[in-house]
DNA sequence: TTTCAGGTGGTGC
DNA sequence: GCACCACCTGAA
């Protein structure tokens, strides 16, 4: 494989905005970070981000990818000040939550990326959804070229995936997945389906229509919803969120009543940083 | 060697 | 509507 083409650079600023938190939160499974220097693949292109004292700087490799892509991708035309305030003042648990992940963004990212990610998410976790998605990149995606000597490829399209036998497509720790996976391929094939019709959709539309997918239930389609189409209403309840709200709420039960009720217009940004939060407070024990 | 974590789909009530 | 279990694999 030849190596990537250098295509550019781009900065961004610090100013809340945290990339280490943005892609550790669990919402996205292409990027890696060995100490202030940060390596994902973004559709077709490679990108090194290094952080510095007040900005970010940005080299892309591979397909071109604009300024304005970069910003839209990590959010950063959203100002989540406001969001935070809200936050802050529900309760104690929210504000420490918001001070401990400041800087936390919502994501955009591909939609036919994301609902073979999350399909690959369920009754799973973070390092083997990674090592399963860097498989079938690199047997079914476009190869972007090397840097450094390591070879970096496209997530795949949905034509290979759907071409693909089980065989084919029982990839590194995803099991009983690949069914899932390819039935959900083929379906978008064969039925022609237009992955860019939740966008205008309500979340509980959204919801629905991604759960025509074998592999999507409600958790899964609520990633879905938040991480690709910009739904902040959707509030994705797995075992963590539960525990979550059990101990800090005392919700037993009509996880999604209290929901909306508590956290009004942001569910989406009070899931992740409470999310985050609670991973890390569990991390240092 | 065994046990466990983790959503969905299917079955049976 | 709810309760239960099979599904698969890496890590502990």
């Amino acid at each position: 494989m030849k190596e990537a083409k250098y295509q550019g650079t781009h900065h961004l600023e610090k100013s809340n905005f945290d990339l280490f938190k943005t892609i550790d939160c669990g919402q996205c499974f292409r990027w890696s970070h060995k100490g202030e220097r940060f390596i994902g693949v973004v559709n077709k292109s490679i990108l090194v981000i290094v952080e510095e004292a007040s900005q970010y700087t940005v080299d892309v490799y591979g397909s071109p990818l604009s300024k304005s892509d970069l910003q839209h991708y990590f959010d950063l035309d959203t100002d989540y000040e406001p969001i935070y305030n809200v936050l802050m003042a529900r309760d104690e648990t929210l504000k420490k939550a918001v001070e401990s992940g400041w800087g936390l963004r919502m994501m955009h990212q591909a939609p036919f990326e994301t609902l073979i990610s999350f399909i690959l998410s369920s009754n799973n976790n973070i390092p083997k959804i990674k090592m399963t998605i860097e498989a079938l990149a690199e047997r079914f995606g476009e190869p972007l070229g090397t840097l450094e000597g390591q070879a970096f490829y496209a997530f795949p399209e949905v034509q290979p995936l759907a071409e693909a036998s089980l065989e084919a497509l029982n990839v590194k720790a995803i099991g009983y997945r690949a069914k899932s996976v390819s039935f959900t391929a083929k379906k978008i094939v064969e039925e022609s389906l237009d992955l860019s019709v939740p966008f205008a959709l309500s979340a509980e539309a959204g919801r629905t229509w991604l759960k025509q997918f074998y592999g999507v239930g409600d958790k899964v389609a609520d990633c879905i919803l938040l991480f690709a189409y910009e739904k902040e209403e959707a509030f994705p309840i797995d075992t963590w969120v539960k525990k979550m709200l059990m101990t800090l709420y005392g919700v037993e039960k009509n996880h999604m009543d209290f929901i909306k009720h508590y956290f009004i217009a942001y569910p989406g940004v009070a899931q992740q940083l409470l999310f985050y939060y609670i991973r890390n407070i569990q991390n240092k024990g």
